[in-house]
DNA sequence: GGAGCAAATTTGTTATCACAAAACTCGAAC
DNA sequence: GTTCGAGTTTTGTGATAACAAATTTGCTCC
């Protein structure tokens, strides 16, 4: 389940590096506020400090860090407001996306999605709840390739890649909803029958109950933050 | 008009060269599938291939450039339906920036986005046509800036440099619309009266008819592509 | 004249080094 | 106990060099 060593896949270090903190961020290794240093993370990875200077370089273009005093880089602080920006812009661009998946996807595409779904539901119910996350973006990703929009796709991993250092928080809660009304279901339904309104509508409505339990749990995320 | 040189501004050679090459592509002086090579830059620039490096790598980031063989960076030769998808998406993001900007911004915003314009129809109707692609980025990015709205904003501009390599193409172009009729006035009027239905409209009209170009003149503009 | 192939050149990648600026440490003074 | 400051350490930046892969060149053979 971990990987504290660099992913064998791609041909160059510093690409490897990218995905490999991406994948970290992801999981909530690095906690808001934190500083992210060169040497440290050359060190643990075992190369030189040039493909993780390219490496962190590229993840501020991203958005998923930020400069800080024109030196360093850190995991972003997400405010109140500029969290529920973010979960807007999900809302709009996936909502689009799903919309525009039920109108160009085929069956086998909507079991697949099923698929992701009842991998993440098994996870959840058997409290890996890593997994659980891990498979939701699948889930969230896979919708947004069926669109067929690659702009659009790259835009949308920007935007989780920003709300990925705060679901650490999201590990130990409760239940948002019982296993039979999660909104993938009713996204599924959408694509199955090419209804797009109807994939359109579950997928924001599964975005803004993801928004509202991170908003309530947000002031003891960044409690926790460093310095 | 011509900066051949490293802009002063910024403190790292990288973030001057990031800005540089940025600049470079909004004004279309490298063509579609061109490629961009390391030490080529760096010699002209005068500094050593590393911050060049990093530059790149942060506008592959960003999709202005495109990686091509894992190895080397080339301009993207954009197809018809991605450069629909381009325009589709500047059309959402841009018209809720629109429609947000008209409920949050002053009269004094309006005003300073009508002297935007004046500017720019100023520069158009004198033949400046470099200066006029410039001002009409800049009342795009800073109604964009009124919405209060970043992560839309940094969107935004990922959208335009997009399209920036294509722009050479409209520097010859007929005018699209006579300057009384200009989406721009009706996108001010919503602004000054507080309309965001009317603001997003007329953004959304004037992306489409830049869109509409655009389309027209991409065989052209790709026949005369590198390579 | 064109195809194939090997040598030479170009080009991107990564590690190392020197340097400067920031952060930290440790006392001393109040 | 707190604050200030000098010296040390840490940390990021950029140039250089060594290396590998890709491209080009130029020659031969058909």
């Amino acid at each position: 389940m971990d990987a504290e060593t660099l992913p064998i896949s791609g041909e160059r270090v510093a690409i490897r590096v990218h995905h490999w903190l991406r994948q970290q961020l992801m999981r909530s290794r690095f906690r808001p506020g934190e500083k992210l240093k060169l040497r440290t993370l050359a060190e643990e990875l075992g190369v030189s400090p040039t493909p993780v200077r390219e490496a962190l370089a590229r993840l501020v273009s991203e958005g998923a860090l930020e400069q800080v005093d024109h030196r360093s880089a850190r995991v972003p602080v997400l405010s109140d407001v500029r969290l529920r920006e973010v979960c807007e812009l999900r809302c709009d661009l996936e909502g689009k996306a799903a919309e525009r998946a039920a109108e160009r996807a085929g069956p086998a595409d909507a079991e697949a999605l099923a698929a992701i779904h009842a991998r993440m539901t098994q996870a959840r119910v058997e409290g890996r709840m890593a997994e659980m996350l891990v498979e939701n973006e699948r889930f969230h990703m896979q919708l947004c390739a069926l669109a067929r929009m690659p702009v659009l796709l790259r835009m949308v991993e920007g935007l989780w890649l920003q709300c990925g250092p705060l679901n650490a928080g999201l590990q130990h809660m409760r239940f948002l909803h019982r296993p039979e009304d999660h909104p993938h279901h009713e996204v599924i339904r959408g694509i199955r029958q090419r209804d797009g309104g109807l994939a359109r509508l579950a997928a924001q409505r599964d975005i803004t109950l993801y928004a509202d339990a991170l908003l309530r749990r947000l002031p003891e995320i960044n409690a926790t933050q460093e310095r």
